[in-house]
DNA sequence: ACAAGATCGTATGCGACACAGACGATTGGT
DNA sequence: ACCAATCGTCTGTGTCGCATACGATCTTGT
């Protein structure tokens, strides 16, 4: 109920577009708008939140597959893990499978930071879905998920892992 | 059909992330690559296509609004018309309530334009939601427009409205 | 074993875009 | 008639996607 009247302000009420590419615009940008303004400086903003989330709750071999599964160019991957290295969240460690790849795990710290963040983020989504009941948001997520293809993982689960067992998301090879 | 696996290929299959802004963001993004696709070389892509779109099927006084309803900076929004002007796809006219504001119109052009593009871009939807049914299309645009707020307007009608009095929306105003 | 091609990470340049700030033109309130 | 606010435009800055190039490394063919 805090921000409900954004969304409708933001997107005005004369939404005479193509529905699809508008919806999903318009709904992205709230979602980036509160997520940003939930998440603080963090060093790149929601995007370096979403990457701290696949690092954490997925186990992507390479940067490569990680800019690939968030969408993000490889070379804007390699200077946002640079800055999640400065600031200690992550820790890049050669493959020893392919040493060209270079994996990049979360620290003990990153770890923790993923955990607290989570849980603004949840409310800031809940605050986004206002407009929708309980059955509605899940609906609204599952046909996400199905419309985009298989996606095993979920943030509430990566959430759960993670405040679960904070020390197994520093050492995940050895 | 056609290209049911590029999703699949674009998203991955590891997507441990936060499920709303990662569905969303592969959604919009496939969303975004099929109709740049699509719709070839108009004035400024996807972009200029919805706001076509907004031009002919909503009623804006100001490019100032059609900025706000698009989530398009008003800065982008001057060279975006001013494009669209040199395409001879719409036109700008002061508004007579207001001599601040410029109200932007489509051209006879302009019209015909976005009721070809329209069909197109339909195509390319039901090619971005080929992993769901009729149904869960419907329920899924729904539940978009009822998260986003009231959303009077719809590609379709406007196409409709477009394709059935084309020479409307070329005097819109008088 | 060696050469050729492919892949990964990084660096560089370019274009598009969001954002902030400023300015002239115009409007509305006092 | 003065003054604050709004709209459109311009300029500058920072971020990002995209293409290209290069070294390091893996893979494959011979």
């Amino acid at each position: 109920m805090t921000t409900r009247t954004e969304t409708q302000a933001e997107t005005g009420q004369a939404a005479g577009v193509d529905d699809l590419g508008w919806g999903l615009g318009a709904l992205l940008r709230g979602y980036r708008r509160r997520v940003t303004d939930a998440i603080g400086d963090f060093p790149h903003g929601a995007r370096g939140y979403q990457t701290m989330c696949a690092v954490v709750g997925g186990d992507h071999p390479s940067q490569l597959a990680l800019a690939r599964d968030l969408g993000i160019d490889k070379t804007v991957m390699t200077y946002l893990v640079d800055d999640l290295v400065e600031a200690g969240l992550v820790e890049r460690r050669p493959n020893p499978a392919d040493r060209r790849q270079r994996q990049v795990v979360a620290t003990e710290r990153g770890a923790r930071a993923v955990a607290e963040l989570c849980r603004r983020v949840d409310a800031a989504e809940d605050d986004l879905l206002g407009r929708l009941d309980g059955d509605e948001r899940a609906t609204l997520r599952r046909l996400l998920s199905k419309a985009t293809g298989p996606a095993p993982g979920h943030t509430a689960e990566a959430c759960a892992l993670v405040t679960g067992e904070s020390e197994e998301a520093g050492r995940p090879t050895e």
